[in-house]
DNA sequence: GATGAATGAGCCTTCATTCAT
DNA sequence: GATGAATGAAGGCTCATTCAT
């Protein structure tokens, strides 16, 4: 099946281009495939752009979006919920580039152009800030709006991406996870838990 | 002159629709003139958008741009940008809103439609690492690459400002920016640093 | 305005070669104007074809949908309506080339393709079964299904006019009228009232 | 043989959508068999539409171009080929619908789009005209133009198919004979003829 | 022989841009 | 200077048709 050669050849050219910019002719080329044939496995330009948000964040949320383990530490829960976001990225170059060009949903969530973009954005936020709320309240995350400590730590980790693009992805998925512990701890936790946390 | 006329109705629609879903008539509407009218004025789509962002980066490069005074706590005078890039940017809402559906320059470089934008952001590129590496230097700032540092507080003010908007551009600048300021050197400074400015 | 040229053109164009084989481009081509200014005119194919109908059956319905003078003979009164559609289409034989080729209402009401005709059918249809049966009631016309000799009656109007148009347009429309005239009676009336007015 | 299958099936989606309406791959969808395989019997949706006609009216005027025989009174004659026609297409419903959307050859010869429409539409032109002129040299009906009634009679009997169909396809061919057999003289005949026949 | 897969060519529609008035 | 009117140049999408298996 085309299916899936199609979407990784079309999350390059967006990736390159941009939605707008990006012809659809551009992704059969890209593909190798005629325009007609294209048109035979996604029924539009929009439909294809869906089904590759569909098809990556799926997988992203099924990885990600579990309950949290009570008897887990909470802080270490979001730290993993991190870490499981940047390796998926890592693993998906061209749809984190997607994702960097268009997807700054903590700025503007009406911006999201598809459905399963606004879908995961919702239930991203909905977890994190129920996830950042219970830290605030076990005294190991200062006291803040979760949701706004939640997207500013969402900026973070992209703002790590992107320059770990911009550095020609050498580095591990574990060094930048390690980088972007520091970063967060940092950021967020009062003094005792940063000097705890970081020692 | 209708040039500012232009560029504010401009702004808004762009705002609103993104450069690509902005059709040339519908600012021509916004701003109750003709096409041809505003073809007198700017050559083209492209110019149009140049012309706004030169417009106000100019602005913004000018109040933000000025070499450091070497008297100044280093960390005071970054703080003090931030303080200006912020109400900068309340005081030109569309314009900031146009920044945060595009402008996610910090991510991805590349992506910057017009030189104006790529001129401006390498250029405060350039001074905010000078900045940060010089608190760092002085022992201010954690150890770290002074870029990504930089990268990381434009991607956190941003969130701010997202958060402002959002909730109703309700609170004034002074406040934004304290909390910025907060959030800011806790991110950024050592434990010592972050007791002693936030005492 | 270009709106009554293009609907002539387009009439001539939609004649010659029906809807679906008639490209936008040649009723552009047809009226010496550009494809895009065409659009500046007419929103689509679709609304084209709309208005050419609208534009003509509204005033063909204006002209014939009056109600019956009661005092007026009722077989005079459908007779006269018939001079009116044939006068009608002999004004607009563009138009009349584009009802025989497409406008077989009286086969299939459902075939038509745009709500103007549809509801013209509709209308005539029921003006004229309501004046057929007062013919019947009076004795004026034999008896049967007032709806099926109403179709019956467009259907000969339409053959007289498609031999009008074959036989190269030489006959008045007085000429026409005459002999449909002369058929109406023969087809719909019983032997008493066609002696009486044939005579 | 794939050949009567497709046809029947052909005729249905025509029927039900048109010409230029119906996709060959709807064709084939409604035979149940695949697109190549239909390819493999017509050579394309032209011939297909035209291998349709070819197979209708080549039985159609194989039962009705009979010369008359010159013993059986002419208006008999045309009465009778009229209800082999009538007869013929109420056994072949869907070509009957695809006649009456299609087909009001009466009204502009140039439209039939496929020679054997227009080859059988002069054929049967030929033998009806000539059939009516024999009636009105014997005397039998109203001095007109021959072609011209024979153009209305069709029309006439194309109204009472549609009607028939419209109707839910409940009476018998012999009824619906019946009928036409009475509009029909009442249209064409004398007075003299028309008492005496419809006695 | 039957088919799934593939495509070339074309049509409708949009929009940035120009120019005569 | 301002504009209404006009258009060239694309881009999304469809469908009749072909061909290797």
């Amino acid at each position: 099946m085309y299916r899936a050669l199609i979407i990784e050849s079309a999350e390059r050219v967006f990736a390159d281009a941009g939605f707008e910019a990006t012809r659809v002719q551009d992704v059969a080329a890209e593909c190798g495939i005629s325009l007609a044939t294209l048109y035979g496995v996604f029924r539009g330009k929009n439909e294809l752009y869906s089904a590759i948000h569909k098809e990556r964040l799926v997988e992203l949320m099924g990885r990600i979006s579990h309950e949290l383990d009570p008897d887990v530490d909470p802080l270490d829960s979001i730290i993993e919920r991190d870490r499981i976001y940047v390796e998926f990225h890592m693993e998906h170059v061209d749809y984190l580039r997607m994702h960097l060009r268009e997807g700054n949903a903590w700025a503007a969530g009406a911006s999201l152009r598809v459905p399963e973009q606004a879908q995961a954005w919702a239930r991203g936020l909905e977890l994190g800030t129920a996830a950042f709320a219970a830290c605030i309240e076990a005294g190991l995350m200062i006291e803040d709006d979760p949701a706004l400590l939640f997207r500013t730590s969402v900026a973070m980790n992209q703002v790590r991406l992107a320059a770990w693009i911009d550095g020609g992805q050498r580095e591990s998925s574990d060094e930048v996870t390690q980088r972007m512990r520091r970063a967060f701890v940092r950021a967020f936790c009062p003094a005792h838990i940063v000097a705890e946390r970081l020692a």
